[in-house]
DNA sequence: ATGACGCTTCGGCCACGGCCGAAACATCGG
DNA sequence: CCGATGTTTCGGCCGTGGCCGAAGCGTCAT
């Protein structure tokens, strides 16, 4: 027998309400929110985005990281945490999803609305409006080939060969089948929640998000997931990808203000 | 301004924890996991699924119907209960892919599991190893073209012949684009839970399973999700599909017990 | 009409779990 | 070695919420 299928079982109400319980407490959610912007943060900087005290942050960690939902790093007197696999990531994308839709409650569009709008990191690709505009770009510029529905997404040979020459390298043992036997998808859309229309995510879209960081052409935003587009990125994309100058305009609407920088981290 | 953009705006962790808390009761997780099969079922047996008691069962359909996790429809004095949205049922899928990952703790492999794995429904589409070896079998028919990672998937011209000829109208004015402004996908593959490989998803999926169980070649089994593969089935799917004959055996493996009926429902 | 059945509401019990302050533990800097 | 800082453990408080039995309200059948 398959050995895959010999130990794969199938999943429990009970196990998926150990871990739907444990994305089900508003402080516990607020602190996976964030680290669905990719990079590790500290228990301290968690407690922070949870609104609660070090003690109460502490044992939801220790909740989370009992169950597989978050790692931890432990790097001098730091702990880093991060979300703990992909699978994770893509239960809170469903949930952003749908928590879009339910009753039209109270849903203050705060300041930051605007700047995490535009450019944000979504766990390891990027997501907003650039992210559309991106995804438009090069698909205007016959990079990539969109199925009729928008949903499958491939780039062709020309695309390739761009793509390389970026410094992505798309075939590259980086990331190979899984213990699953089946590789990640290269480049997949992502709908995106706060545009509600598709981005790239996949290999791809993680490779493009840590190119345009290498280059300083897209900065992380310390105490948020949003990300800014520095100057010298603006001029590059739209040299280089043919990004259209009035992108900030999303479909027809008004320009949104960018993220600014706020308060430095301390950690490396 | 965009519209759509004007009016929605981001997901709150609160509203996150909100739909997850509900997500994250045993009790309300195995009803959700057994509507997961498709049909509506009324409160009795979602009683029954979940192992409490119908006022216990009432008071936590209740509250899933008023956050919009599930839809309610009476009928006599049976009342029907469905997921209420896609979204929400992508949210379960990404849990049960989730589930199956952490730490190897006490599954149960019950009798039933066979059957399930084989063939069973999936929210609107087939799922199991029936639903692997009937996309590996219109992809090597040269219906569907796949992608190199196996997650786009596009019929051919051929295969759209094919399909409207099975009965399927892939360009139909069944599902256009929603309130989004974005049309379902046509086939997306959607990674099964139990083979931890692709299966067709999205529209086609969803009509795909429909025009089996019209055909009679596929017949839900009452009190799950599994479905049977009728004698008329295989053979139909063998002689049209160019289906395997050994496809029980998955990936070189043993056969698999298929489902057998039960006792029968009593609602239409 | 009258009973049977399905579902919901009500009332009350009880346990689980989130929260904090105090204190212990670890690490870094002087 | 000694404070400062980050994190965890401990103890205790308290509200939330799951659970059931009894009762109420519909709908269907005889």
């Amino acid at each position: 027998m398959n050995q895959l299928a010999a130990t794969t079982s199938f999943a429990s109400g009970a196990r998926i309400a150990e871990i739907a319980a444990l994305l089900g407490d508003p402080a516990r959610a607020n602190m996976l929110l964030a680290l669905m912007g990719g990079p590790a943060l500290t228990a301290g900087e968690l407690a922070r985005h949870a609104g609660v005290s070090a003690p109460t942050t502490s044992g939801h960690l220790a909740k989370l990281a009992a169950a597989g939902v978050v790692a931890a790093r432990a790097q001098g007197r730091h702990r880093y945490y991060r979300l703990a696999s992909r699978e994770i990531a893509e239960v809170l994308h469903a949930l952003m999803l749908a928590a879009t839709l339910g009753p039209p409650r109270h849903r203050p569009p705060g300041p930051r609305d605007g700047a995490l709008r535009l450019a944000r990191s979504c766990y390891d690709h990027l997501a907003g409006r650039l992210a559309v505009a991106l995804l438009g770009a090069l698909e205007a510029q016959g990079h990539l080939r969109l199925s009729s529905d928008g949903e499958a997404v491939e780039p062709t040979p020309q695309g390739r060969a761009f793509l390389a020459d970026f410094g992505l390298d798309l075939d590259g043992a980086g990331e190979r089948a899984g213990k699953g036997g089946r590789a990640r998808p290269l480049c997949r859309t992502c709908l995106d929640w706060s545009e509600r229309r598709p981005h790239l995510s996949g290999r791809l879209g993680a490779g493009l998000l840590e190119r345009l960081l290498t280059l300083g052409w897209l900065a992380r935003v310390p105490g948020s997931r949003a990300l800014t587009l520095t100057r010298a990125g603006e001029a590059g994309l739209i040299a280089t990808f043919h990004l259209p100058p009035d992108w900030r305009e999303g479909e027809g609407g008004a320009p949104v203000q960018m993220a600014r920088q706020q308060t430095p981290r301390t950690h490396p």
